[in-house]
DNA sequence: TATCTAATTAGATATATATCAAAATAAAAG
DNA sequence: CTTTTATTTTGATATATATCTAATTAGATA
């Protein structure tokens, strides 16, 4: 569902620390110690409000020496800002039809304790719960196969067949034994 | 400064009930009960968040006997949704040093119980200081007089001087008693 | 005026979170 | 291998807030 997705934007976007560290970011990267000195705040803060941003994809970081610089993910922060205005334009009875109807498919086939009950056969109700499992993956971040197989293995013990329908459905695209979250554009469709 | 405003709806926005219902409201005016009906939470709740909504002004109200309705403010949402993107393109120095300005003035002319000092001479002081009380106001709200007038005496004791000038910068506008607090592009600029 | 309906307020509870100091890690440099 | 430096983790504290039930208010209608 995108409703978690944009409500985790505008939340993250909803501190004044956070603000204030992504207004520093866009005129260039930094290093903790420099955030925090500029911001009146201590080092452990920052990691804080850091964590969140990377979590929303905002900032990513590079290591130089012995100091890690945190950079801004512009073009992230540019899709999110209209994500919301977008989401009313869209079809009214399309989107809440599909959320409710998402719901009621995750809720069918997850057990009470989280874990995938069996894979749906129905494509469409496939793409619903292999597009829930996602969420728990960064977009354009990339993960060993190990990684992503114990990530799995928490929902379902047939790990194999979804990560190959990861693939298959372009949730992920494999280099390498690298596995690498696709932009949401190149995902399955279930209509 | 416009810091607070931007977090002050990236806040608002970072609640899933919220965003729902944003998300109706788009569809149409609905009142409290169809909300609450919608969402599955009670009538107190749809307050509580319809508040939020109004305090940063994307929800306005019209009543028809005994039901309210609540309606979307799209422009509001159009742009605040840019405010974030156009706040990082801004001349970096400029916006800080700005910030930065108009806090030693805040800090120099409020006591430490909130009260103001004195009125500046200086007009570019004496914006600044006007701004910062008119934040006190909602854009486009109607107020009395006798409001306008406590309102100010928190502050100062010398109202009318200062409700005078709120009429002169344009920040309110005034007939037949009425004032209405005009949108922002109207304002007195300090330069 | 009495009654009905819709909305709000009050009060309680549970949860989240921003911040700091102190401790622990991790990588580089000597 | 030890020391230094930058970052992160832990644990504590204070504050905010989403939600509910019960009580209250505000308007309309009879």
């Amino acid at each position: 569902m995108q409703l978690n997705r944009i409500v985790a934007f505008h939340k993250t976007m909803g501190d004044p620390t956070r603000i204030r560290i992504v207004h520093l970011l866009a005129k260039g990267p930094l290093h903790g110690q420099a955030i925090a000195g500029k911001l009146g705040l201590t080092p452990p803060t920052i990691t804080h409000h850091l964590n969140k941003l990377k979590d929303i994809n905002l900032v990513y970081q590079r290591r130089d020496k012995n100091t890690i610089y945190f950079y801004l993910n512009e073009s992230v922060l540019q899709h999110q800002a209209k994500a919301l205005v977008k989401m009313l334009e869209e079809e009214e009875e399309l989107t809440l039809m599909a959320n409710d109807e998402a719901a009621k498919v995750i809720k069918n086939f997850f057990a009470a304790d989280g874990t995938l009950k069996s894979i749906p056969a129905q494509r469409k109700k496939k793409l619903i719960i292999f597009e829930h499992l996602m969420q728990g993956f960064k977009i354009g971040e990339k993960y060993e196969e190990k990684e992503v197989n114990e990530y799995i293995k928490k929902y379902h013990q047939d790990y194999a067949t979804i990560r190959r329908e990861f693939i298959i459905n372009q949730y992920m695209y494999r280099e390498n034994g690298i596995y690498e979250v696709n932009p949401k554009e190149m995902w399955a469709k279930s209509e």
